[in-house]
DNA sequence: ATCCCGCCTTGATCGAAATCAAGCATTACC
DNA sequence: GGTAATGCTTGATTTCGATCAAGGCGGGAT
């Protein structure tokens, strides 16, 4: 492991963070994890198909509509992914942070949108020569099988949500699922980041900004969170929060 | 092609249905295509993990919750995916028919339950024996890859109607998908078969049962679509529907 | 410091869809 | 044939979240 990553140092881009993100040992499935040795020919012709590059907060680094010409990796910060109707109206399908793919879902032309809400570093992979790849390292493919797998099984939770959900169950469900998530990424348990604005949630959950406020005032009130002066937010009671995510399971 | 269905013949299934689906020869990303020659001794290993089933009308043959043991191709007829809450709210996820999978989106345990909703012939793989399966044919899970993208395309947006689309709105989304669909399985493009009630049909798209029947209403008041007797759906101004579904695009 | 602007919260009112309710059509079953 | 069950439609009323509106807070620019 310490080998290859010298080894990763002497290519152009950092591979073993691009390849192989060591920032979230914990969360399984968001990682591709090409733990076998790599020969030197191999991580040439790796950095010959990625990029590291840099995207600043509020910069887009895929649109809706463009043709699809790349695959991304995030190695460091947040973005969200969104679909736009023409009059505006806009739904967030997920927020990415380190370790996760974006462009799984594409055909010749990506259907969503990628936007920085936080600084983000990446790493961009052409998707033609992606297919390269994956001839190269088999294990590549099996690995991106398992994230879409994944990927589905979120996306049919959110659909249960956005389809039958409350809005107090909306706000509980994504809260519990975030604070899991951080958790499973090491953070401490006491304070959770969110690095998105409460649009963002709104767009996110199929609400508005003054409907989140208030879901998340109701749970402040039943002393199942606390808000903190930087709008985020300490889960008091994980149980209970976990309670109305599944509607009083 | 000919030669392939004679061998198919030979062994304990009919696989060059159950893996080749035939009947939608139109449908592109719906189909695994193992369309290379195949040995004798690869049919009878597919045989081996391989089982053709009947699924009668309102069965399950997939309970979220259970252990995943098996992964699905449908042959015939129509299922329809769906998670639920404990207090009985129901969110179907997507309706599935001939050449499409089940199980993709499954971790250790089904993360959803499928049901008929017609007579359903499918082909039984085993989960565990199917990453033998992939092994001997690489096409297969690059196919399977390529499924899974498309889903999540699908998925997201779905998410879209169901967070920010109105009950007129998803409605005339799923009658123009649906009729797409049927249209590129070769269905005539004047009267749309919908196998499902309007029960499911309100699951689905996260409505009661009388606002989609008000929402067909007012599509059919409009002169957009015409719904018949035993309550199929014709579509009359298809490209007006379009654009009701896309919300004025 | 002061102003402005973005972001959040809370209150008042409105509206789209849910709920409650009634009735009709078709099929299933005795 | 009669009757119950199932599924669909339409009308009346209610409700939850959207919209409209006002005000607070904090950071950045001038």
């Amino acid at each position: 492991m310490l080998e290859q990553r010298d080894r990763a140092h002497r290519s152009p881009i950092n591979l073993s963070e691009a390849i192989i993100p060591g920032l979230c040992a914990g969360c399984g499935a968001r990682h591709i994890g090409l733990c076998d040795a790599l020969a030197d020919e191999d991580l040439h012709f790796l950095a010959s198909v990625a990029r590291q590059t840099t995207v600043a907060r509020g910069h887009s680094f895929a649109i809706e509509g463009d043709s699809a010409r790349y695959f991304f990796n995030i190695n460091a910060g947040t973005a969200r992914l969104h679909k736009d109707l023409p009059d505006g109206r806009r739904q967030i399908t997920g927020f990415v942070g380190p370790g996760d793919f974006v462009g799984l879902a594409a055909d010749d032309r990506y259907t969503f949108s990628a936007e920085a809400i936080e600084d983000v570093r990446l790493c961009r992979f052409d998707r033609t020569e992606l297919r390269g790849v994956f001839s190269r390292f088999p294990a590549l493919e099996r690995r991106l099988l398992d994230v879409a797998s994944h990927e589905l099984i979120v996306a049919q939770e959110q659909m249960l949500l956005l389809g039958r959900k409350s809005a107090i169950e909306r706000l509980a469900s994504f809260i519990d699922g975030w604070s899991r998530r951080a958790i499973l990424c090491g953070g401490g348990t006491d304070s959770l980041r969110l690095p998105m604005t409460r649009t963002d949630l709104a767009d996110y959950l199929g609400l508005t900004i003054e409907t989140v406020s208030r879901a998340l005032s109701a749970l402040r009130k039943q002393g199942v969170i606390e808000v903190t002066p930087d709008h985020n937010i300490s889960v008091v009671r994980p149980h209970a929060l976990h309670d109305i995510a599944r509607a009083g399971a």
